[in-house]
RNA sequence: GCGGGUGUAGCUCAGUCGGUUAGAGCGUCGGCCUGUCACGCCGAAGGUCGCGGGUUCGAGCCCCGUCACUCGCGCCA
C-alpha cells in the first residue's frame, strides 16, 4: 500500500464501501463527542469525513491534535446511514472508519483560521500566506488563475503564436514607469533594470523574423499600487505580429480573449468575438468621460455647451463663454429621489476636488433646482427634447475646462449608474478604444509629450509628423477594455528609423538621444524591419474579473502589500555589508527617516 | 508626494451625553459528551482601547501630532 494515500479526499464514494484505504491531508475540522470523534480531512481535492470511536487507537491521537495538523489515516470505507448522509459533500455518502493514524506534521495554534472564510487583516494574511492559500476561496482563485493562463497559452498556440522567454536582467528604459534596478558586480556604478514589459525585445523578435511572438511575461514597475494595480510585479499576455494592420491584431485577438473569458465566465455573457465595439478615443472621452468605459452602464454623457451660450444661468454662460464646456449625465426615473440624493452627489464631487456637480430634477414634467429655475423651463424642455429625456428624468451637470468636465462627467456617470442600480452585472462587456492621440500637451513643462507609447506609428506616418499640428495626430494605438478596466493595450509600431527620429524630435529629443536610449532597436531597424504590431493584456486583471474579485491580492499567490513589502519572506531586506561592497554600493539613509527592518 | 476611511481581546465588532470594574460572538485552553458535519453543554484565560501629547475633577469617546492598514489622486510611455 502507498505510504501516504490510496485515494484523494474527494475520491471515495459508495462504490468503495468495505475497502481498506489510506488517506492523507489536513485536519479541516474536528468534532469531538467524547466516545466518538469526527475529522473532516482535507486535501487539494476535497473533504472526507473520518470517524473514530473507542474501539480505535486513532481516537486518542486525534483528540490531541490541533486543526491543520497533517495526518495519514488508514481505515475502512463505511456507508453512512441515511440520516447521516451529507448532501453538501461530494464524499458525503461515506466515511472512513480510522483504524490507525500517523501524524505527519502537528500544527501549532493558528494565527488565522483556515476552515472559515471570515475576513482577516491583510498583514496577517500575507505573513501567513501559506495558511491563507489553504482557504477555499483563495485556493480556488489560484486554481482559476492556473487554468486561465493554461487556456491562454493553448489558444495562442492554436492561432500560430510561439512562446519566447525574453531576458529579465535587461537595460533601463528611460521612458515610462520607474524601473527596478539591479546593481552590477562586474561593472561598478552600472545597473541592470527589470523589464517594465518585454516591449523592445518582442519588437526585436519581429526584426529577427519570428513572425508571431507571445509570452506570459513577468513585468516590473516601481510605481504606487491600486486595487487593480499590483505593486512591483505583474504578468502580461504579451504578443507581437509581423505584417499586420491594427484590424488584423483585433481580429486575431478577439476570439482568443473572448474564448478565455467565455471559458471562465460561468453564467455571465461575454461580448461575442468579431463584435467588440471599436470606439475612438475622442468619442469615449465625450460619451463616457473615460478611456476605459464600463459599457454595462447604459448612461451616455452629452455635450450641451451650445445651450448655454446664452442662459439665465450665469455660471454656465460664463464657463462656455470662456471656452469651457457643459456636459450632462442623465439620471433616469429619479422623480422619487429626495433632494438629498442630488445634494449628496454634489457633495461627493466637491470632496473629489471638483468645483461641484449641478443638477436638474424633474417630476411629472416639472423642473426643479437652481439651474432649471435660472435657465428657464422652456429652454430646459428644449434641452430635454434634444437629449430624448422623459418627464421623470433628472440631469447632472459637469461644467468647466473640457478635460476637467469630461473627467467629472465620467466619474459622475459611474456613480449615478451605481447609485441607481443600472449596471448589468450579468455580463463582460468588451470594447476597443482606438485612435489614441499620439502627442499631448504637457502644461507643466509647456511642451509636447508622447501621449502614450513612443514606439507606436503615427497615423499618416512621417507626412503627418512633418505637416500636421502634433496635437491633432492620432496613433495606431488601442486599448482593450472590459467592465471599466483597461485589460490590454497595444499598437502598430513605428519601424521606420527616420519616422522615429522625427517623432522624437517633436518632443525635443535628437537623433543622438534616440540612438542612445533605444540603441538596440534603432540599430535593428536599419537592417530590414517588418511592419509589426501587437498588444499586451493584463493577465492579473483578467483573472480578477473572471474570479469576481475586487482586489488583485485575491488572485495572486504571494502578493506584496501596498508598501511593496512581501511579508512572508520579508522582502525587501537589508543587504549584508559584504554584498554591498561587492556591488560597489553604500546606503545613504534618508534624512529624518529611519528605514524599518523586521 | 497628497487626500479620504479605519484602528477597542488572537479575529469580527458593540461601547449611549465625557462618568462604576470596557462587553458580545467566534477562536484558544480545561472539563463533560457515542452520530456530528459551523456538533453541543459547563468553565477559564485573554485588553498599554495603535502610539505620543493636550483639554478635563474624570478620556475608548473631545483636540493636536504620529504610526499602521486600506481606498483614491498624482504616478503608471
Amino acid at each position: 500500500m502507498h505510504p501516504y494515500r490510496t485515494h484523494t479526499c474527494a475520491q471515495l464514494s459508495a462504490e468503495n464501501v468495505g475497502e481498506t484505504v489510506r488517506l492523507s491531508g489536513w485536519i479541516h475540522r474536528k468534532r469531538d463527542h467524547g466516545g466518538v470523534l469526527f475529522v473532516d480531512l482535507r486535501d487539494h481535492y476535497g473533504l472526507t469525513q473520518i470517524v473514530a470511536d473507542s474501539d480505535s487507537p486513532a481516537l486518542a491521537v486525534l483528540e490531541g491534535l490541533r486543526v491543520e495538523s497533517v495526518i495519514t489515516i488508514e481505515g475502512t470505507v463505511k456507508a453512512r446511514v441515511a440520516e447521516t448522509v451529507n448532501a453538501n459533500l461530494a464524499t458525503g455518502a461515506i466515511e472512513v472508519f480510522a483504524r490507525g493514524v500517523t501524524v505527519q506534521s502537528a500544527a501549532e495554534e493558528l494565527p488565522m483560521p483556515v476552515a472559515d472564510e471570515q475576513p482577516y487583516p491583510e498583514d496577517i494574511r500575507l505573513k501567513y500566506r501559506f495558511l491563507d492559500l489553504r482557504r477555499e476561496t483563495l485556493h480556488r482563485n489560484i486554481m482559476t488563475r492556473v487554468a486561465v493562463i493554461a487556456d491562454m497559452r493553448q489558444r495562442m498556440g492554436a492561432v500560430g503564436f510561439n512562446e519566447f522567454s525574453t531576458p529579465i536582467l535587461t537595460a533601463s528604459s528611460p521612458e515610462g514607469a520607474r524601473d527596478f534596478l539591479v546593481p552590477s558586480r562586474i561593472h561598478a556604478g552600472k545597473f541592470y533594470a527589470l523589464p517594465q514589459a518585454p516591449q523592445q525585445y518582442k519588437q526585436l523578435l519581429m526584426v529577427a523574423g519570428f513572425d508571431r511572438y507571445f509570452q506570459i511575461a513577468p513585468c516590473f514597475r516601481d510605481e504606487d499600487p491600486r486595487a487593480d494595480r499590483l505593486p512591483g510585479e505583474f504578468y502580461q499576455l504579451d504578443l507581437e505580429m509581423s505584417f499586420v494592420t491594427q484590424e488584423e491584431v483585433w481580429e486575431t485577438m478577439e476570439p482568443v480573449i473572448q474564448g478565455t473569458f467565455a471559458a471562465f465566465a460561468g453564467d455571465k455573457s461575454v461580448t461575442p468575438a468579431g463584435k467588440f465595439p471599436r470606439i475612438p478615443y475622442d468619442e469615449a472621452i465625450l460619451k463616457y468621460g473615460s478611456d476605459k468605459p464600463d459599457l454595462r452602464n447604459p448612461l451616455i454623457i452629452s455635450d450641451v455647451s451650445s445651450h448655454f451660450t446664452q442662459s439665465g444661468f450665469g455660471l454656465f454662460e460664463k464657463i462656455v463663454g470662456g471656452g469651457g464646456v457643459v456636459r450632462v449625465i442623465p439620471a433616469p426615473a429619479t422623480h422619487e429621489k429626495s433632494r438629498k440624493f442630488f445634494d449628496d452627489m454634489n457633495d461627493w464631487a466637491r470632496k473629489e476636488g471638483y468645483a461641484g456637480l449641478g443638477y436638474v430634477t424633474r417630476k411629472g414634467g416639472e423642473f426643479g433646482g437652481p439651474i432649471a429655475k435660472n435657465h428657464g423651463p422652456e429652454r430646459m424642455a428644449e434641452l430635454y427634447a434634444e437629449l430624448g429625456l422623459g418627464e421623470n428624468d433628472g440631469l447632472f451637470f459637469a461644467a468647466g475646462k473640457e478635460a476637467d468636465a469630461a473627467k467629472l462627467a465620467g466619474a459622475a456617470r459611474i456613480r449615478v449608474g451605481e447609485e441607481l442600480g443600472l449596471i448589468d452585472e450579468s455580463r463582460f462587456a468588451l470594447c476597443w478604444i482606438v485612435d489614441f492621440p499620439f502627442y499631448e500637451w504637457n502644461e507643466d513643462e509647456k511642451k509636447v509629450d508622447f501621449s502614450h507609447n513612443p514606439f507606436s506609428m503615427p497615423q499618416g506616418g512621417i507626412d503627418a509628423l512633418n505637416g500636421q499640428d502634433p496635437l491633432t495626430i492620432k496613433a495606431y494605438q488601442y486599448d482593450l477594455v472590459c467592465n471599466g478596466y483597461e485589460i490590454a493595450s497595444g499598437s502598430i509600431r513605428n519601424h521606420m528609423p527616420e519616422t522615429m527620429v522625427k517623432a522624437f524630435e517633436i518632443v525635443g529629443l535628437s537623433k543622438a538621444d534616440v540612438e542612445e536610449r533605444f540603441g538596440g532597436m534603432y540599430r535593428a531597424f536599419q537592417y530590414g524591419a517588418p511592419p509589426h504590431g501587437g498588444m499586451a493584456a493584463g493577465v492579473d486583471r483578467i483573472i480578477m474579473l473572471l474570479c469576481g474579485a475586487k482586489n488583485l491580492r485575491e488572485i495572486s499567490l504571494f502578493p506584496m502589500n501596498q508598501r511593496a513589502e512581501e511579508l512572508l519572506m520579508g522582502a525587501p531586506s537589508p543587504a549584508e555589508p559584504r554584498a554591498l561592497r561587492d556591488l560597489h554600493l553604500r546606503v545613504v539613509e534618508p534624512v529624518g527617516k529611519v528605514s524599518q527592518t523586521s
